[in-house]
DNA sequence: TAAAGGCATGACAGCCTTGTCAAGGCGAGC
DNA sequence: GCTCGCCTTGACAAGGCTGTCATGCCTTTA
């Protein structure tokens, strides 16, 4: 019950004013260092910590930052939440989440929760990061948001995303270093950016090395499982097949290890898989899949990191937007070519 | 921008003082029917939402839950705050996530947060949920909490639970209904409790048949895919292997299954294998696992249900405590004794 | 008919902090 | 020595809501 201590108490044990003690608290300009020193003395002397509920009224932060997601992996909501939380923590934020329910009318769900909880920033994850609803009430209500790893809009607003190009680049290269020229790839739903740009770091790989890249060993795939056993099917009921396939994703390359499996191709000894997300069914078949991991967390604190450093509304230039790196999984599925 | 719209405007259109306006939000006795709606036609037509910071400075509710966890499975987490939000949202609560990093002094990340943000009501989940110095801090700032499937000091508060014992007796009696009798058992950490419990419904129903327990035929683990794996290593390799093996966790299970998969075992025709929790990965295996699905989501929704009903501080009783009903998920995991 | 009690409502203070603005102190420049 | 301007500090209002208490009116009771 000692969260009755009140800035009153602070100011009277430390012989300034209220608004004096605030000052130290929000580290403003203009105290003595001396009558800093004393504050903060007397802060801890009495244990003491502004009420948020107070701070926010009266001031412009909430120091609430909000999580909205819709479904997406449980690993990746936990993920966000950690990364986010680590930072958030550093400035005495905290993190709301809200889970949104994509079936129903988005923006009605959200335009309530700003009105009655004003929050400093929101995080958006796939797929609500491309909910233009979303984004509508969001901007109508002035509440900055960065998004993460968005597809469409980019330009829209600040957001923080992974080097798929690179990554898909480096998975190619790696497949290449074991001896395979003649890898196979499946390309992800049209529909999805990531999917272009996996594909194009693919192309650029193959050619960088002098590798030709054979238009029948690149497979159209949705992103599905099914998808990526079909175009498996495709890519390995043939005389000239690959020594190796990428896939755009971890579900196609689920897929694929189905196929050969099937066909009593052995991976890696016949067939090197690649997939692409390291999601937690990577680890759960036998032999575990070779895959590129987004440094999900390190992305969700550098969406918090925008959204407390302020630099989500720039006037002119385009919005910020961070890169980050990739971290490439090499397990059992890809070995040297046979 | 329209959060401008306070309890003043409502009061000025609805013709009545603030007041009569803050009753009706508040579902208070004493308004005349008549003034009630032509308030509530107000809100709506204004559409009103009540500042949350507001509210909680003046009041005493803060229109927030938290939510404690420290590193269970993320399928877990995001269970629990979509059954909590659930009914949160319908009182207009918020929830607040708060990862706790038990390695470090639990009671020194706890006791800022309370002070700073009033919570009505925190929800702990395993292990959290069992580490007193946190419930000491809780208790002590007056803030009411309710346990999720807690193991120790049963009756020191609220708490909600599955029948662990029951569950794990049932699923032993479903694999020796199958006609196995030799049933290895992989044990959970030994720091959750529900680790012990299900190990005793396995040894009971083991008992109860009159098939011996076979030490050797039991092994410790820590509900990791590796440690099931390992486990499954020191079961399998061995001339006088079980048929089946019942592990305390899908994960574990799933380690299991990848050794039976090394080994050449076919599952179930030669081996049996039942997990616990029902997380997503049991889906994603072939052949899909049998499991005990808890009723995760509601039970952390029972959990919301008593903070909001307030029905964590009884005086004389003894705390109140929900049972939920666990539910068996039979799949092709488990068959027939070979 | 008068007194008592219950219901519906409103005025006002208070919750705890930040923002605004004014005031006092002090050194620099003339 | 005086004015100017900067640095430091404080008084007070504001922020939107709920709690307390008072008020007026209507119904019940003797």
């Amino acid at each position: 019950m000692s969260s009755k201590v009140t800035i009153h108490e602070v100011a009277r044990l430390s012989g300034v004013s209220i608004k004096t003690v605030s000052r130290v608290l929000n580290r403003e300009p203009n105290v003595k260092n001396d009558t800093r020193v004393r504050v903060q003395e007397a802060v801890a002397a009495l244990n003491y910590r502004p009420n948020i509920s107070a701070r926010s009224l009266a001031g412009s932060k909430a120091y609430l930052i909000g999580v909205f997601f819709d479904n997406p992996s449980p690993a990746y909501v936990t993920d966000v939440q950690l990364g986010a939380i680590a930072r958030c923590r550093e400035e005495g934020y905290h993190l709301i989440v809200e889970p949104l329910d994509s079936e129903g009318d988005v923006a009605a769900q959200v335009e309530p929760m700003l009105h009655t909880l004003r929050m400093d920033g929101v995080i958006l994850t796939p797929p609500v990061c491309d909910n233009v609803a979303v984004l509508d009430v969001l901007e109508a209500e002035g509440v900055p948001y960065v998004r993460l790893s968005p597809d469409q809009d980019l330009g829209r607003s600040a957001s923080v995303r992974m080097d798929d190009v690179r990554a898909a680049y480096e998975m190619t290269a790696h497949l290449i270093s074991l001896g395979h020229t003649d890898i196979g790839f499946i390309k992800g739903h049209p529909e999805h950016g990531a999917s272009h740009l996996r594909y194009e770091g693919y192309v650029q790989a193959m050619k960088d090395h002098g590798h030709p890249v054979r238009e029948d060993h690149v497979q159209q795939g949705w992103f599905s499982f099914r998808s990526g056993f079909e175009a498996a099917e495709k890519l390995l009921n043939r005389p000239d097949r690959p020594t190796a396939i990428f896939a755009s994703n971890d579900d196609m390359a689920l897929g694929v290890m189905a196929v050969a499996n099937r066909l009593r191709l052995e991976v890696p000894e016949k067939l090197s898989v690649a997939g692409f997300d390291d999601t937690p069914g990577a680890k759960v078949v036998w032999p575990q899949l070779t895959t590129v991991r987004q440094p999900i967390q390190a992305m969700a604190a550098a969406a918090a990191d925008l959204l407390l450093g302020g630099a989500t509304k720039p006037e002119g230039d385009a919005p910020p937007s961070r890169l980050l790196d990739f971290e490439l999984v090499v397990r059992e599925s890809t070995g040297p070519a046979g």
